[in-house]
DNA sequence: ACTATAGTTAGCTTTATGGCTAACCAATCA
DNA sequence: TGATTGGTTAGCCATAAAGCTAACTATAGT
């Protein structure tokens, strides 16, 4: 317990940098090899596979190597983790400003009411 | 320009704590202040400032100080930003898989007119 | 005026992050 | 077998992150 909440830790903090996004978007288009990644790059290999191990271990991506290949894919459903969290937020928000727009609607009408009496 | 990448850096960096996650749930709920906001937790109020500060840097909350004390809400439009991210990748890997499946059902018809074939 | 409340600033530690180079395997290819 | 390619390990550096304490400021309550 008190682990989703370390998954989505890895997951948020794996996306906060701009080059494990753009793997990520890379990787949406399907499989590629380390070098692949590595091309629109102007980082050195180790750097890059820095990411990668990142990525790996946050559950956004798996690789597996054969020869001397290293193919790496997109694990769709640690994004879909944080889209379920991101989801429940606003449903909890949108729950509240439901109730603030009834609330507001209330007093509107109230208003009028008096405005009714003054008269 | 290159300018969108770093918003999304500050808010997906910001959702990477679990402190912060917290906070952001709580204020989900509508607004508090400091004081509120740092009761669940026992950790000195200077870090928890310092949670509120990135948190506001990433754009996620505002605050406004009056009197002693500040209060903070959720500025929705943040998370609207990282959500409509995910969306994207979501169409794009989802494309794809589209096609990998009606390429396929390709692959099955050809192989059920190759049986006939070698009927 | 005095005290308590609500934040804030400053400054310190420890650990993590993001980058590098250099040297090192292990599979292909010629 | 010898060179090339594709990745990996190890180790270094600079900066940022997450926490702390201690001391300070500025309202509000009595």
């Amino acid at each position: 317990m008190a682990n989703q909440s370390t998954q989505l830790d890895h997951v948020f903090g794996a996306l906060s940098d701009a080059t494990r996004r753009a793997i990520v978007m890379r990787l949406c288009d399907g499989e590629a090899s380390v070098g692949e990644l590595a091309k629109p790059f102007e980082m050195a290999l180790p750097s890059l596979m820095k990411h990668i191990r990142i990525l790996e271990s946050s559950g956004l991506v798996t690789s597996e190597k054969t020869g001397r290949v290293r193919m790496c894919s997109l694990q769709t459903e640690a994004l879909a983790t944080v889209e379920v969290w991101l989801a429940t937020q606003r449903e909890i928000w949108e729950q509240r400003l439901d109730r603030l727009e009834m609330y507001v609607e209330k007093l509107k009408k109230r208003e009028k009411s008096n405005v009714r009496k003054r008269k």
